[in-house]
DNA sequence: ATGATTTTTTGCGAATTGGTACAAAATGTT
DNA sequence: AACATTTTGTACCAATTCGCAAAAAATCAT
């Protein structure tokens, strides 16, 4: 039934070639990333990165709806953890630690978190999408709050969105730490601490 | 005594100047901050900008100094308060949102947090300051909380520097939220919750 | 074989970018 | 007045940047 379409045929695959720009983005930044740094990346001329893509914002969003995907993905395991709150929070931030802290080059901590903000004040789609990132952190990571208070680990009268927040606080901040060269150790240190106190 | 040095004097001044040109990096970050941006905030041509800053990176890292100053001075009056633990921390962070709201042209959160990141991937130097900032952060927010400490206004094995680690957790959150488009109100609930956390 | 479609390749253009050389301007010194 | 010093202003440069037009290549459909 997979019908060969006509024409050339690719010589890229498009979702290998978006994490190799997403990559490039995380590493660079926006405005520091050119599109002969993209093309380098993707091996794509840049007239089909253009065709493929858009022009380098479409790119810059696409990339990082991507990254925004798979912190989706994370989010929802932990929504769907059955281990003690300690216990869920604290995995969730060392699996995000372990993102952080990869890099060929060293870490890059988070492409949303790292990369977004140096462009958000003067660009309001990018804004738009860190903001809108940043909403989804706080309500994936209040679900496991919501769900230790319904099952009485935490006591009845507990802001689970203040603590969801303040537990987002704490992801934004590894982050920041992480690309800016803090060792993994003291992530791990941060990450456990604060569990102790958000739990 | 204050002799009057030689030569055709200077139509700028070096202060006034370095502060234009750190909120001409604030509000785009340091790639996306043209030498012509930097030359039409601060009225002075590209030639009189490098003989008096050198060159970009030079600039920005001595704006990122100047902003870091102003936060030095910031934590130091926090280091000095005599209000009670959470009074201090609770005006601190209202303080940084007042900084972290203004701009001509909408809130930019704050200048190391928002901008350094993007650039301290591929920059050793920006890394390295951003690094030194966030150092300075914890140690100086250590300070009110091994006070409360000492008064008796924490338990005796409170571990005040992940607490203050904590606590500059969620400046860094409030920068990036600000930038974001966070409205202050959310900003200052969360602030509040905070300290109510942390205290 | 021809035509249609899709993709790649090559080459290009306008604009911008960071940086600099040098002459002119504006002062103090001798 | 001539000279020395410091700063500004003008003009320029090489390189880079983003984006695009058009031809060539590679396929399928008729």
């Amino acid at each position: 039934m997979l019908k060969k379409p006509r024409g050339r045929p690719r010589a890229y695959d498009p979702d290998v070639a978006l994490w190799q720009a997403l990559e490039t983005f995380w590493a660079n930044g926006f405005s520091r990333t050119s599109l002969d740094a993209l093309a380098e990346a993707t091996g794509m001329n840049r007239p089909s990165l253009y065709a493929a893509f858009g022009d380098k914002k479409s790119l810059y969003l696409k990339s990082f709806e991507c990254f925004a995907g798979q912190l989706r993905a994370a989010l929802a395991r932990t929504a769907q953890s059955d281990a003690p709150l300690d216990t869920t929070l604290r995995e969730f931030f060392y699996e995000a630690i372990e993102i952080y802290m990869s890099g060929a080059d060293g870490p890059r901590g988070c492409f949303i978190i790292c990369t977004a903000p140096a462009e958000a004040a003067m660009d309001a789609d990018i804004r738009a999408a860190l903001k809108a990132a940043l909403a989804e952190i706080d309500e994936g990571l209040e679900i496991p709050f919501a769900k230790a208070k319904a099952e009485g680990h935490l006591p009845p009268d507990a802001d689970t969105a203040a603590l969801a927040r303040l537990a987002a606080s704490v992801l934004h901040s590894l982050a920041v730490r992480a690309r800016a060269g803090e060792t993994k150790e003291a992530l791990h240190t941060l990450a456990r601490q604060s569990v102790q106190s958000l739990c």
